[in-house]
Parts: structure tokens; sequence; C-alpha cells
DNA sequence: GGATTTTTGAGGCACGTACCTCAGAAATTT
DNA sequence: AAATTTCTGAGGTACGTGCCTCAAAAATCC
């Protein structure tokens, strides 16, 4: 009652070895009729490919090269460490990952990094970036040089990207807004702010955002996203000027990266204590905000299994495999002071 | 700058593959001195074992039983379903899963199960079931039998067992005990629903409830717990008469599994509307009541990651390698209607 | 029916590790 | 210094699969 082997399904077929390979790995010379009956002697064994000698005889490495942005605060640092942290974990099985920095606001020097990436043996890139006519080119040139390419985290959809490996960001939103109306019973006005509605996925947050709140919660209202551009000290002015100039503020959401900032800003305010404040993603300052119950609720993605997620798409994509897209669905994770990880 | 092998660590070290071999798999018969020289050879190259091989070449073969009760509805399903789905996606790494049911509440047949099992050839037991001598005796026969047991979703705390894979049963209590609080602005009654309070589950969840709500949220008050006993027609009594005879109750905790039969009570007495009602795990039907805003939130843990966690463990205590305990924390996760898996 | 093409069989080497034996070197004891 | 014990080296086989070659068999074409 052993594991079958290519050689049990010979046997049962009544073929050679090399005609049993020749079926399982789909190489040409055999006839139709062989075929099935090797086919149906691996359906009735339940033979199962074993990859350990499947990959030990093929001798492949899979070498994939993680773009990060180098500036994008704690969520990328946690990011990076994911890699490094599934990395180690995964030399055992010929996979090798390597975070590259880029920088989050030059297109250019993406370009460059893209450009000087393809030219060395890599098998597939994951990256996170903003979508630029320049980044869509270089995508374009490492799919035609053969490479595979992953969107992380923020989906490039008019490239020639492999597949998006991140949250849906419409959904994220709707449930930051039901998380919102649920908590704020009275009425009251929310502040939305975020690094920059040029992305894709503030866009899309926003969207989801809105349409739950004006549905169901019409007593909230939704004041015009804030954008911070990266500039702490802008924030911190304008985050003061609404909540002191507002008093029927009675939520604020924080929809983008880099929150350590803009939560220092809020607490400069004093008022912090009577918001309701969401935020995206667990870093050590929505962990300790959440704690001390600045935050109700961070809304994150775990991102050792967005790493492993893009780990396994690219390596799909490298051996031609089917994805199984809803094994790669990432969780939309809801975390209160008293379930964090 | 390819993966380092034992040849390389050979030649690095100066001495023999057989040598190389004996200090890597702690086998005597190496002087310290030599013992230092390979290992010191393995730091530099950073070489790391080929699981692949090792596995392919060391022939093993990992059996485990998951042993879950045959009642328990639609969780148990779930859980079924993740082992099959887990073990599938594992027969190419060598490890065969198998569900056995036991009845939920015979002890005595439990142990029959268990000392059946004992006397095949198993390495491993993730069992899920309700701490009694019987179980307790049963476990420890495992153990000496050198078998490796987990406790699944209940923890079997005065056993033998080497671990115990599951949530944080008080944080879950505690997460809801947040929920429902911020969940409910204003006065009111809560009804806490289980199977029974014997299990330490269920105790925990309450101890964690209470203690949230009793500090954070005294507008709340908690009535005592109703235990259904996994009797639907004595549930949909109970219920309907705390429904109709409290107009104060604002919320409902459903503290166990089976709620299914328990939902359709609350459907009964017509109020589920105006109830805050939170549960534990997603199935269908609590999924359906989520949709329908029936139900505010569902507390939940990841099946797979039950299932996969119990296998590493098991696979870990095998081959008597140290448990990242870190790495197998099962989250508590919370489920609203927009973040729906 | 003979020539040609397609399909199949037999066999071998490789991958990196585990585990075995046996002889010989080195260290230790007598 | 001899005898004994403890280490070490050299070499082998095995695991299951991928991938290759070469010849033989079978099917197809003319």
């Amino acid at each position: 009652m052993n594991k079958p082997t290519v050689h049990d399904i010979a046997r049962e077929a009544g073929v050679s070895l090399a005609t049993v390979d020749r079926v399982l790995n789909a190489r040409p010379g055999v006839r139709e009729n062989t075929v099935v009956k090797v086919q149906s002697a691996v359906a009735r064994l339940g033979y199962v490919r074993d990859t350990s000698a499947a990959n030990l005889s093929r001798q492949r490495q899979y070498k994939f090269a993680f773009l990060l942005p180098d500036g994008a605060g704690q969520f990328a640092a946690t990011l990076r460490a994911a890699v490094r942290e599934v990395g180690k974990s995964q030399i055992a099985d010929r996979v090798q990952m390597k975070v590259h920095d880029i920088p989050a606001h030059d297109p250019h020097a993406i370009v460059r990094k893209l450009r000087q990436l393809a030219a060395s043996d890599l098998d597939g890139v994951a990256i996170m970036a903003q979508e630029t006519p320049q980044v869509r080119d270089a995508i374009s040139r490492l799919k035609e040089n053969g490479t595979a390419v992953v969107a992380l985290v923020s989906d490039l959809p008019n490239t020639a990207r492999d597949n998006f490996v991140g949250i849906d960001n419409i959904a994220a939103g709707r449930t930051a807004g039901l998380l919102m109306g649920r908590f704020l019973a009275q009425n009251g006005e929310i502040l939305v702010v975020t690094n920059s509605m040029q992305s894709h996925d503030s866009l899309e947050r926003r969207l989801g955002f809105d349409t739950v709140l004006a549905s169901e919660f019409p007593h909230l209202t939704v004041l015009p996203s804030i954008e911070t551009f990266d500039d702490a000290g802008r924030a911190a002015r304008v985050i003061h000027e609404v909540v002191t100039e507002r008093p029927a503020l009675a939520g604020v959401y924080l929809m983008g990266l880099g929150n350590a900032p803009l939560l220092d800003a809020l607490r400069g305010t004093e008022r912090l204590s009577e918001l309701t404040v969401l935020a995206h993603e667990l870093t050590p300052a929505t962990r300790q905000a959440l704690m001390a119950d600045e935050i109700a609720a961070v809304i994150m993605q775990d991102t050792g299994h967005l790493v492993r997620s893009a780990m396994r798409i690219l390596r799909a994509v490298c051996d031609s495999q089917p994805i199984f897209g809803a094994q790669e669905r990432i969780r939309i994770e809801v975390i209160l002071r008293e379930n964090l990880p």
C-alpha cells in the first residue's frame, strides 16, 4: 500500500518507464491511445509526482527578486523582513529570494533597476510600485525576457504582470466603512487621510468606504480626502487644522502607509481620545496605538501570506502550471486590541 | 555561487563525506575537534540541508491521524475538508493524513479508537475532544508508544499531548467582549450561549468576555450562560424564553459550536434584527447570517492553518526537531460582512 | 510489399542526501 | 613499544524523477 512510483505506473499500464515519463511531462511522441492508458493507470493507482525527487532530479533553482520601495515606512520594513524570513525557510526548497530597494517616487530609477535585473538570469520579479508608463514598459520587457512578474500590494492592472498579490482594496474600504459605521452611533464627520489619491489603492479604498457609509450610515458625513504626499510636516498642519476647526469630527480613516507621523499629529491635537480611528497595516506605530486604545481597529494584510503567495505564483508561472486563485486570495484581516497577533 | 552540498562541506573542512554525514546527523564517532571543523565549514558556506534530497534518500513516510468529533456540526465538517485538502497537497511531501470520526460524547469509544490506532504504525495523532480521565490515559499510552500527539481546537492541558493547536480562548472571549462593547453604545443585557460550560474553551471564552465587559463597558450586563447540550429543541425553548422575557436584551454571544439551530431559534423570536449577535467559526450558517446582517461579526480560526500547523508540529515532534511557537500561533480572526473570505 | 515515419522499450546518468561497510590512521592505554 | 580503542576516509547502494540515447517495433505511406 505504498506510494506508487513511475515504475508502478509503467507496470500497471503495460508500457515502459520512458513512455510514462513522456506522458507525465507532456513530451511528444506518444500515441493518443497510449497516453490514455498511462493516464488511467495514474488515476487508478493514485499516483502523485514526488516533488522532492522531481526537483532534485531537475536541479531547478528559482531566483526571485522582490522590489520594494525604500521610503514606505514600517510596512515596507515588515515586508522586507517577511521576504527574508520566507526566503530562509525556502532555500531548502531551491528558491532564492532577494530584496531590492527601489526609490518610491523615481520611475526612472525603477526602470534602471528592472533593466539591470532583466540582464541577470532571474526567474521572477515581485514588485510594489506605482503604475507609470515607464514601469509599464519595463514590465513588458521583463515578460518578453521570459521572467515571471507579479504586482505586490499595489496592482499594476494595465501592465503585462502575470498576477496581482494583495487584498481587494474596495472590500478593504468597505470593511473600514462598516466598522466606522458600527462604532459611531451618533452623527458626525469622518476625515480620510492618504499619501496620495493618485494610487489605485487609495481610490479603491475610498470608493468602498464611501459606498458603505452612504448607503448604510447616512448619519456620518465623509470629508474630502487629505493627501500628505509623504510629507510629515504638511500632514501635521492639515490634520491640526481639520481637527481643531471641525468640532463635529468623530472619526478618522488613515487609508495609506506611513501612519506613524499621522498618529503623532493626531496626538498633538489632544482630541485623539474622542475620535474613532481606523488605520491600515499593523506596524509598531499602529500596534502601540491599538494597545493604547488610540486606534479602534487596524485593517491589515499578512505580509507573510503576501510573500508566500507571490512566491507560489511566481513558481507556478515559471513552471507554466495553473494558479489556484482561491487559495491565493489574501485575507482582509481586522485587528483589535484584543486579537493582536 | 551555487548552493553548497555536503561535498563542498567535506572539501572545505578537509574531511571526508562520511564524517560530514556523521556530524550533520549527530551520529557518534567523530572527535570534538573535527565536529567543530565541520560545523564551521557549514556556517562559512551557508550550507542548508536539501530537504528534498534528504527525504528522498531517507524514504520517510509520515502517517498522521486526525480524530474529529462526528456530531460537531459544520465546523467539524470544515475541518474535515481542510484535512483532506491539506492532505492532498502534502502527499507529494510524503505526509499521509487520515480523518477518523469519533463520537463526541462517548469517551469509551474514543479510547477504543485510540487503542486501535496505537496498534497501527502511526506517527502522529491530532485530536479534538473533551478531556476525560479515559482520554487522558489513552493519550499517555499513545505517547509511550512513541506517537506524537497534539490537541486540536480544544486543549487537553493535563494530558501528555505534545502541543495544543488552536486559538487562545481567553483572548477570543476578550475580542468578542471588545466588539460587543464597541457595537453597543446603549445600556443593555447580553445573552451568552454555549453547548456546555464543561469544556475548557467555553470557560475561557466566557472569562475573557466578562473581564472586558466588566472593566470597560459597565453599561452592559452579562446574563448567566445558557447551555444547550447539543439539543436544538431545548436551545430553541430557552432562547425564546430569554428573548421574549427580557426586553433589555441587546446582544447575544454564541460561544460554541453548532450555531445553525441557535440562529434559527433567534430568527423565530422576531427580535433578531435589533440584537447584536457575535458567533464563533465561519460556517455556511454563520456566513449566510453575516451576509443578511443578522450577525454583526464572526470570530474564527482558519481551519487550514489549524491543520497545517498541527501537521508541522507533528512532523517536528516525529523528527524531534524544535517547534517554532511563534509561527504556530493561530490567529483570532474577526470576520464582518465585508471581509468575508 | 517495401520504404519511411512514428512510437515504444531498454538502459543509463544525474541530482543531494542517508546509511552502510571495511580498512586504515590516529590517539589512547597498557 | 605494543596492544587496544577510537576516529576517519573511501567507496558503495538506494531513494524517485528528469532527461538523454539508441535500437527495435509498430504504424503509415507510396
